[in-house]
DNA sequence: TATGAATGAGAGTTCATTCAT
DNA sequence: GATGAATGAACTCTCATTCAT
């Protein structure tokens, strides 16, 4: 069996991928979709390999089984909000600055990747307990993130919050908040009013006045 | 809890059920127990009469299918988050003591029936289209409700709030969130400390000073 | 376990039925209506049951089981293609009126008992061997009747046929033939036209000419 | 016989068979074997899997579901009472001729296939609606053929018949009532006699004195 | 590397039959 | 007599996984 690629690496292979590298992504790519649209169960392996027009036999050279396919395909989406993270003007960037950018693209990436968030939310217990820890660790690394930021801004007295972990969870919920409510509050609310609205609930109220 | 011949009852029979009832009560009991615990598709029907110590037919004849015991399982749950939300000093509380009450026993609700509401979360888009609407028709009575008690608070002056139907949904969604986030949170935050932040994010900034 | 009533018994007991052999007869004209329209395997004992508003297990009571029923149920169709045979002027009959007549009213119950009829072509498989057997008996006898006539005719030198044998079972065969294809004959081809046709074919060729 | 992927298809592939028109063909025979033996209903997928030394899964890879192997089963019988019509000296030979062939040969495929032919008769309500109908316009294509042999006999003035729509019904049936009611017959009656019989009673008192 | 025929454990569901009431 | 709740054997159909080619 040739060993699955290394789950979360963002920065890939530095040359050209392997070919086997490619088939991964590929098999990945559809796997994410058609999970996200159907749910886990009800995606059968053979409508993956159909997806990219090889053999279903194929998908277990690159995955042990269909729960491995379901880790990568989750850790896949978890990527997606951890990716550009740090396209701010790094290090020297206002940690309120920093908090409100990461909070509108939480809501971004929630918006553009709706059923692929929804997908972990539904399918994480599907998966093996080691391979649910490793998933955590992946959103607690997220969290922490958030909670850094929230920590330096007290530190520059530019916020007064409390409780930063409770608040760095919520923030977090938040963003995840609009690909779980989105059917109830659109069409009235668009993403961009949730924006808002998440600046004015989340940060607003706690940035001190100067 | 909600007997399944009459689908949506709320208000069940007052004086002894039925033998009939009986028997609804405790499959769906059993049910959410290993729908909460195993998730839905890895309890078998079987499971669930063998709990009860009966034979899987019998299932059936309370039950069109699998789908429709989860369907009324889900039911089961939101019916937690509703009950008891009259509790309180009706219509002479004051708003903002009524929100606080209700962000506790949102959060109590979540701490004590943990696996059920992720049951919840993971297994809506297990139902029919139809069964799937009338789920979020009842979660949507509660945000309803929730922003109408904040909307009472603004109109009274007690709050300042401008976007009262993300908040609302916010609302819920923090007490979702210890549910779905407590894993990430416990040990250092209790529920106690969840709750207490709760306030302290969600209510206290927005309160207008006297 | 009460012993069901004797299978083809046309005339019953003498004074008033048994409540018993009322319910009897009941339960066997739901069964056969109900097996002639939806087939033997697809009708459910409670289907029957319900059909005469009882509860399904008082059937037990009368039939040992599904099989005896049904067993029933193709003896009163058999029953109905002997009935009426010795209407006409018994003994001083002549032989070629009595074919005639019997052909006309065997062609007469398969038009209107054709689902009935095709219930037995369907389902006698369905009986052990021994009702098989017994339901096979009753067939014989109609086809001994018919070639009674066909042997009397030719003793009388009003009809040529070798082969009374055969000759008798066709005779039945057209009968059933109007249950078993009208489908293909109808509309163009009425009952009525059907048993014209039936004279010119199986008989009227065979009538010695004075 | 008729190879399921392409369902209706008459003329089969010529030359070498594809393995999957192999499986199909085996699967298809067992079936028809057993179905005429014991009944559709009490054959199951299993008993038709384990005829042939395979898995029960593999039938499900050539039929969608049992109906549809049933289907194929008795699309397969009538295609025995088809295929060999054409056999005799097409076109110029004598239609009293190519009666007295075609009734010759249904009696032999309905003395060999017997139970077959029987199946046809039980198990056609088991089929779906189109299914059925399809098995009906393949029957109708028989009787219009034999009907078509009818019509050119009596324009030849070879044959006096007045309707040749009852007619051929009633000239299929003869074959086919050899399959239904030769447990009557035998053993004084040998099919060599049912068909000497038949001609005496379907063909020779229509065919005209020269 | 790639395929897809083949497998078979296992699930949901049905319904004839029983029996306590 | 009459009921219908309860049983459980049995069946159809699915699909992850294997492996010869």
């Amino acid at each position: 069996m040739t060993p699955p690629p290394a789950p979360a690496d963002v920065a890939e292979a530095p040359a050209t991928p392997t070919l086997a590298e490619q088939r991964s992504a590929q098999i990945l790519a559809a796997a994410v979709t058609l999970f996200a649209e159907r749910g886990y169960v009800d995606t059968k392996i053979e409508d993956i390999s159909n997806a990219i027009g090889v053999g279903k036999g194929l998908i277990y050279r690159y995955f042990r089984d269909k729960q491995e396919v379901l880790f990568h395909a989750i850790s896949a989406v978890q990527a997606e909000y951890t990716s550009g993270h740090f396209a701010g003007p790094q290090g020297t960037e206002d940690p309120v600055a920093a908090l409100r950018r990461m909070l509108r693209m939480h809501c971004r990436v929630a918006d553009e990747h709706t059923l692929e968030t929804l997908l972990a939310y539904r399918s994480t217990k599907d998966l093996s307990h080691e391979q649910r820890e490793r998933i955590k660790a992946l959103e607690s690394g997220i969290v922490a993130e958030i909670r850094h930021h929230l920590d330096a801004a007290i530190a520059a007295g530019r916020m007064q919050i409390t409780d930063t972990q409770v608040a760095a969870c919520q923030f977090l919920m938040y963003g995840h908040g609009w690909a779980l409510k989105r059917w109830a509050l659109e069409p009235e609310v668009t993403i961009e009013r949730y924006i808002d609205a998440g600046e004015r609930l989340l940060i607003d109220p706690f940035v001190t006045p100067r």
